[in-house]
RNA sequence: GGGCGAUUAGCUCAGUUGGUUAGAGCGCUACGUUGACAUCGUAGAGGUCGAUGGUUCGAGUCCAUUAUCGCCCA
């Protein structure tokens, strides 16, 4: 196939990406004795979701991981999905049924509007995982998961059941996050903080009996006093140690709340006297305990007042405020109002205020599921990456609170648990038919427990739940534990320490050490936009990746990514970033396009085999000596899934040596037909690109697995897809140090003489006539042997190389190391500017003698420094010197 | 209030356990289209590594203090 001039991934993505699920690469094979297994379990993305660079970089991340690992000849198993995102999802569909046909949920009942998310799920539930594939994500599709599917819900049902049995579920009335917009019950861990200035108002509360006397509190929810049903002091405080075990009337209510003496309170902040309010406030809830004072809800679900807000009943909690305010002042019971900033408590879904209530919720006892996942870490069962992370896991869940798993939703897991008409609770694995007997109480069951469980009490079972867990499935045994994990910073707790909680609570069918879901967690960076800022929908500031693989190709969208991120470190991002991994692209693909345009018809000969090696010149060990170290590199690199390390050595190999270098010194043996150096420079081309088209798979498999194909077809050879080829393994390749150096000396010339070229507008294509100095023998005769090479990269006419020349008059010079270029210029071509290089470089060399100097005059250096740095540095000295001499004498010939 | 990260060229970032002249990409300047690529090539300019103090023969790198920005937790 003919190969455009330029990477044109739209021409070949689809068709490539459609032959890769063809092979059935994606896919383990059946299983087999000595098979070594690498699993990945997707980070699940809401299914509501779409593709946002986070995704990008992560898939990218994963898919280097699993490409790398199959060519490397492990089961490799990569099963993708996603998560039923309860709130989310109920949240589009409640949406779109009020636009399309003005109706609620309530309008439908529960079971008709669950058949509307299953529908919405089936027609646009694959959405994000359709772009996954654009990425090239090579997921094993026939094992796709969705949380809400019977295979996990089993496993959801399993898990509360076990844990009920086990007594760590326990339902009760706590304080909870109350999201007033969403009417649900939301976990510690959706809730965020933010800056808000307010007012903090004081307020006089009369004490009972004593006209006249009041006690002042401050707060900054007015409206709560309606539900105060105590005021704390701290007993040391002369104002207002007098008054404890008195009473104080509530203003509008009239209800008489006690003063109690409380050593926590603080004496200098406010007035000293803390009101308290049980049913609304954390630290109240906990101070109500200890005082049992009496708890009073004030809230609809809505978070309108309910009676006990006496007057105030049903407003809202924005204008009880402002009444309260109003009236506390007509009553004169109002004191100061300041300004006052602080952190207000907001649902991360809805944004709204998060208003503590009282209720009836379900919980998990987290306490003893986190012991296990903290030994994890500790003894290196569980490695974060980068490691600081571990430090992040660990403070969550040796202060973690218990789990509140309810949500009052209609989209999610059932919570599995039924009454009798006592209200007597029962967990179930199986439903319970109303009417049958309750297995405990023999009295009949008379309905459900109404709420679902978060979204994050089904997450934290997919590394198993997903394999078939509870059953103990061929899968299961093959694939659990997996081996990687990769995802965002902001789930470390929410789901990672769970997950392994979990791992650890429920896999109990293995032994200890066998039981934590993945080996290594990878904390991928945060990419935020070009001025630093998170990457959200409502900034608009979000890149679509998407839209950048339209652009620029999903390999150069993956290659961008990596070459930017560096091991978890944020990352900010603009469009343009992704031209660099375009540009790549377009060279490799150019230099495929060189090499194959090479090869048709012509004789190879491979310069790894014994008559190859006789023929190799210089530059064919070079190349293929650097392709030795850039493959033990990018391999040592991926297997510590340093990814960004791996794609830096890749391109420098890629442009740098071979474009820049190889493909350059080699065209003059392509073109003549009858060069007998032809066909082994023919062969190392194929050689490189071979193993570079391997080696950059990972990273760019689109465009590798086409360039394969081509390179196939060209040398009528039989392979399979790169995809599912081995890794190279290196074999008769070797590091060649000497050809290394030789060819330094080269690259050291012809920049010498181009340097001359450029600066002294000598032209890029004017033929010009060189003397060398070369007065090291070593140097002088790899020069010698290769001045053929020498003169068509520098462009030179002539080239005259000797241990020691006579300067052409009229001519330019260049310093490198110990040789000396000189180059015969016409009479008025302005030295200027290379004099200024020269010079500027003469000071360089002169400081770089001072600094060694003065090193070396230091005895506690000479004493004390590594000897071999001593040498070294002497050695370092002498070749400055030489080259110092011939500046400056050159300098001052000019 | 506690913790973490960042601070290196105009911009975005590398810089492994302290040791040659601190690197890359983009941008900038000059020159150049000979058959892989102008999405290119060649050459050049550009940095007292946030600040202060310390450890050391030697600090961008280790320690302490500090400044600025960002993130997380309470």
């Amino acid at each position: 196939m003919e190969l455009s001039t330029r990477y044109t991934p739209a021409d070949f993505e689809a068709r490539i990406y459609t032959d890769w699920l063809a092979s059935g690469g994606f896919q383990p094979g059946p299983e087999t004795k000595a098979e070594k297994t690498f699993t990945i379990m997707i980070p699940p993305p809401n299914v509501t979701g779409v593709l946002h660079m986070g995704h990008a970089l992560n898939g990218t991340v994963q898919d280097i991981v699993m490409r790398f690992k199959r060519m490397n000849g492990y089961t490799a198993l990569w099963v993708p999905g996603t998560d039923h995102a309860g709130i989310a999802t109920q949240a589009v569909v409640e949406k779109q049924l009020y636009e399309k046909e003005k109706k609620t949920r309530n309008d439908l009942g529960r079971e008709a509007f669950l058949k509307r998310v299953w529908e919405w799920k089936e027609e646009h539930g694959s959405y994000i995982l359709e772009q996954f594939r654009r990425l090239g994500s090579s997921c094993d599709w026939s094992r796709t998961r969705f949380t809400m599917e019977p295979m996990l819900t089993t496993a959801v049902r399993e898990s509360f059941v076990r844990l009920w049995e086990k007594g760590l579920i326990y339902r009760g009335a706590r304080l909870v996050n109350w999201d007033c917009v969403l009417e649900t019950a939301v976990s510690d861990d959706e809730i965020e903080y933010v800056p808000r200035k307010d007012k903090l108002y004081e307020i006089r509360y009369p004490v009972k009996g004593q006209a006249g006397e009041f006690v002042t509190v401050a707060t900054t929810r007015p409206e709560t006093m309606l539900g105060d049903t105590g005021v704390a002091v701290n007993p040391n405080d002369e104002r207002w140690k007098h008054l404890i075990g008195k009473s104080l009337v509530l203003p509008f209510i009239g209800r008489e709340i006690p003063v109690v003496g409380d050593d926590q309170v603080e004496m200098d902040f406010g007035t000293g006297a803390v009101k308290i309010t049980p049913g609304h406030d954390p630290a109240d809830y906990e101070r109500g305990q200890r005082f049992k004072l009496p708890i009073i809800n004030l809230y609809e679900k809505d978070g309108r007042l309910n009676d006990n807000g006496g007057p105030f009943a049903g407003l809202s909690r924005e204008k009880a405020r402002t009444e309260v305010v109003k009236k506390l002042e007509e009553l004169e019971l109002l004191g100061k109002v300041e300004d006052y900033s602080h952190n207000v408590a907001v649902s991360d879904r809805s944004k709204s205020v998060i208003e503590p209530i009282v209720s009836e919720q379900w919980f998990v006892k987290m306490e003893p599921l986190a012991q296990p996942a903290i030994k994890a870490v500790k003894d290196g069962t569980l490695k974060f990456r980068p490691e600081r992370w571990t430090k992040v896991y660990l403070d969550w869940l040796e202060n973690v609170h218990d789990w509140c798993i309810s949500r009052q939703l209609w989209w999610g897991h059932q919570i599995p648990v039924w009454y009798d008409a006592d209200d007597v609770p029962v967990a179930s694995r199986t439903d319970l038919a109303i009417g049958s007997p309750h297995p405990k109480t023999k009295k009949p069951i008379v309905r459900q427990d109404p709420d679902v469980l978060d979204t994050w009490a089904s997450s934290w079972l997919w590394p198993f739940a997903t394999l078939g867990w509870p059953d103990k499935t061929p899968d299961l045994a093959r694939f659990y534990p997996t081996q990687f994990l990769s995802t965002a910073r902001e789930i470390i707790y929410l789901w990672v320490a769970r997950m392994v909680m979990a791992g650890y609570e429920f896999m109990d069918h293995l032994p200890m050490e066998e039981r934590c879901p993945f080996d290594v967690c990878n904390i991928h960076a945060t990419v935020l936009d070009g001025k630093g800022r998170r990457m959200s929908k409502s900034a608009g500031n979000g890149i679509d990746p998407i839209e950048m693989i339209d652009k620029y190709g999903a390999d150069a969208v993956r290659y961008s990514l990596v070459l930017l991120t560096k091991e978890g470190q944020d990352v900010k991002l603009s469009p343009d970033r992704f031209e660099q991994g375009y540009r790549f692209s377009n060279k490799v693909w150019n230099a495929a396009r060189f090499v194959l345009m090479n090869m048709s018809g012509a004789t190879l000969v491979d310069p790894t085999s014994k008559a190859g090696r006789e023929q190799c010149r210089l530059e064919d060990r070079w190349i293929l000596s650097r392709l030795a170290r850039v493959r033990s590199e990018v391999s040592e690199k991926l297997d510590a899934y340093m990814f960004n390390d791996a794609a830096m050595a890749l391109y420098q190999f890629v442009w740098n040596d071979f474009c820049d270098w190889y493909v350059e010194i080699v065209k003059s043996r392509m073109s003549d037909a009858n060069d007998p150096s032809g066909p082994v420079a023919r062969g190392t081309l194929a050689r490189v690109l071979n193993d570079a088209l391997a080696l950059l798979h990972p990273f760019t498999p689109y465009m590798t697995e086409a360039l394969w194909s081509n390179l196939n077809e060209t040398l009528k050879r039989k392979q399979p897809l790169l995809m599912n080829c081995n890794w190279p393994d290196g074999s008769g390749l070797e590091i060649d140090e000497r050809a290394e150096s030789e060819m330094q000396t080269i690259q050291d010339l012809v920049h010498a003489v181009r340097q001359i070229r450029n600066l002294t507008t000598a032209g890029e294509r004017q033929p010009l006539q060189a003397k060398i100095a070369a007065p090291k023998q070593a140097e002088r005769d790899v020069l010698l042997a290769h001045v053929a090479t020498v003169r068509a990269l520098a462009s030179l006419e002539t080239c005259e190389i000797a241990d020691k020349v006579t300067r052409p008059k009229n001519s330019a010079v260049a310093v490198t190391g110990g040789v000396e270029v000189f180059v015969a210029l016409a009479e008025n071509v302005d030295l200027g500017k290379l004099k200024d290089v020269l010079a500027r470089r003469a000071e360089k060399v002169r400081q770089g003698i001072g600094g060694i100097d003065s090193k070396l005059h230091n005895a506690a250096f000479v004493e004390r420094a590594d000897p071999d740095v001593v040498a070294g540095e002497k050695v370092r000295r002498a070749e400055l010197v030489t080259e110092l001499q011939l500046l400056e004498r050159n300098l001052s010939d000019v």
